[in-house]
RNA sequence: GGCCCCUUGGUCAAGCGGUUAAGACAUCGCCCUUUCACGGCGGAAACACGAGUUCGAUUCUCGUAGGGGUCACCA
């Protein structure tokens, strides 16, 4: 049975990358039809941020990630919160000690200090100088009964090499030397993350742990304790991390980073999860759209790239903008509607204006501007009767204009249909090009040069009064040119 | 600096000793068209470098360069 973790610290909000380590290790269990558990990594209260682990919940389940265990659905492995493991550590850390894999260190923060300070100085890799292993154990007795505080250290071998498979990196092969008599409990009796993960993982039957390549040097010294203690050493998947440049990780100073971000700003759930699962992992086929569930089936560990991706908003809105063509207009105008309805207050037909926007829309946050001139006519530059395409200028389009007005004001019925086949027989009838007459009914009626949808469309909505208003507007500004 | 890892177009990436080196985004051109989009068609654009191994290297090995990670009582 593959059971899996996403252990975040909560430390903030959840960025891109945090996102995508959590997506491939559900991928990874959903597909393996496991259990994925949710673990909070709490030991460092000095970085604890209040609301975080909400945050984490919450990104979690709008992106359709659910667990089967953590500390708010229960399960039988808990607690799932570490501060709240505390006793579990510190047993684990003194059986390790009977063991003969750990040891007391009662060395002060000055003498730790002092030596690594020595040690810089003189270019030696900085390196704890293992000076309490040495210590016998009436004086090791000592020490505990006078109530010195202590830490207790990994012991690590002192020669050979230790070595891993690693999904996506291979075989990694290190040198026991190089590796530090690390700190696994602290003198204020909780673990490290070198300890804790590695006690949890065992305990929580852990059995594939997916997170980010940061810690692909470090696991040869887990990989040692789960020896020391005789425990099996789980499957390790480790990432690449998700860049902001070639040489910057993503981070949130350098923009909009976080999952939560992306969802305020009019970005698709959808959209979000699929372009993140292809940061960093290839489908097999051609095909790049895939739903969680279509993910769930596709995904595979060995599409997992070892290189760092760098994040990409530019394809994150295109795909974004499948999703948005891809939906049903009524489901398009539910997501839609707050957003016209902020740019849009006149008593305009809203759905009208939503079918224009779907084809024409990446991102909801760009609606509003699109659609500004509903309410309020700009005051535009008569320049903008200049169309080379169009072959129109703004003496060209004053006569135009006068016709249009003429002809609509008796138009009925005023349908989108009517007006439109009204605008074609008159340029049969002055034998000139559509665009000709069409082209400066938009920027009468709009005021701009883009707009979703054509000066049809826009002069139906608009109603007939408010058209030959524009109308009326625009033949005067240009009788006056 | 020591150790570990990475390196195919601007970006994501396929490739797994012999290919015209895929595809997607972006970009450029054309078509469609009442603008802009959408859609369709097409173009430009890459194996970091140097040695090996081999009949043959993008692919294997070793260097070099560039980049990332790690060396905490942080995770």
């Amino acid at each position: 049975m593959v059971r899996t973790r996403f252990a975040p610290s909560p430390t903030g909000y959840m960025h891109i990358g945090n996102l995508r380590t959590a997506l491939y290790t559900y991928l990874i269990t959903r597909k393996a039809g496991g259990k994925f558990i949710l673990r909070i990594e709490d030991t460092d209260q000095e970085r604890y941020v209040d609301g975080a682990v909400d945050i984490i919940y919450n990104s979690l389940r709008q992106a359709g990630m659910y667990w089967d265990e953590g500390p708010d659905v229960g399960g039988d492995c808990g607690p799932y919160i570490q501060s709240q493991r505390r006793d579990i550590y510190k047993k684990y850390a003194l059986d390790l000690i009977e063991k003969g894999g750990a040891y007391y260190c009662f060395c002060d923060k000055e003498r730790l200090d002092k030596i690594r300070t020595v040690q810089e100085a003189s270019k030696i890799v900085p390196m704890y100088d293992r000076h309490c292993r040495a210590l016998s154990a009436s004086e090791i007795q000592e020490k505990l009964d006078s109530g010195v505080p202590y830490v207790i250290r990994q012991k690590m071998p002192l020669t050979g090499t230790t070595s891993f498979d690693d999904k996506v990196f291979g075989k990694i092969v290190v040198e026991n030397s190089t590796l530090d008599d690390n700190i696994l409990l602290k003198s204020d009796g909780l673990p490290t993350y070198n300890f804790a993960n590695v006690v949890d993982d065992h305990l929580m039957g852990i059995t594939h742990i997916v997170r980010g390549n940061e810690y692909l040097s470090s696991t040869p010294k887990y990989n040692l304790l789960y020896n020391a203690f005789g425990w099996e050493i789980p499957t390790y998947i480790h990432v690449s991390p998700v860049m902001r440049t070639s040489t910057k990780k993503l981070s949130k100073r350098d923009g909009d980073a976080s999952y939560q971000d992306f969802i305020d700003k009019g970005y698709l759930n959808d959209a979000i999860i699929n372009y993140v699962a292809l940061l960093g992992w290839s489908p097999a086929g051609e095909n790049e759209k895939f739903t969680l569930d279509e993910l769930i089936k596709a995904f595979d560990i060995k599409g997992i790239s070892k290189s760092p991706a760098i994040f990409d908003e530019t394809k994150l809105t295109w795909l974004n903008g499948e999703y948005i063509r891809d939906m049903s207009v009524e489901e398009f105008y539910a997501n839609a509607k707050e957003y016209i309805e902020e740019a849009v207050k006149g008593d305009f037909d809203k759905k009208a204006i939503a079918t224009l926007l779907q084809p024409r829309c990446d991102r909801f946050i760009d609606i509003p501007e699109q659609i500004d001139f509903f309410d309020a006519l700009p005051n535009y530059d008569l320049s903008l009767y200049t169309h080379k395409k169009m072959k129109t200028t703004p003496e060209s389009s004053l006569p135009m204009l006068q016709q249009i007005k003429e002809q609509l004001t008796t138009l009925k019925p005023w349908t989108q249909q009517g007006i439109h086949d009204l605008l074609v027989t008159m340029a049969q009838n002055l034998d000139v090009k559509n665009g000709k007459i069409m082209y400066p009914l938009r920027v009468a009626v709009s005021g701009k040069q883009f707009t979703p949808g054509g000066g049809v469309e826009i002069a139906a909505i608009l109603g007939r009064d408010e058209t030959l208003k524009r109308l009326d507007i625009a033949i005067d500004r240009l009788e006056a040119n």
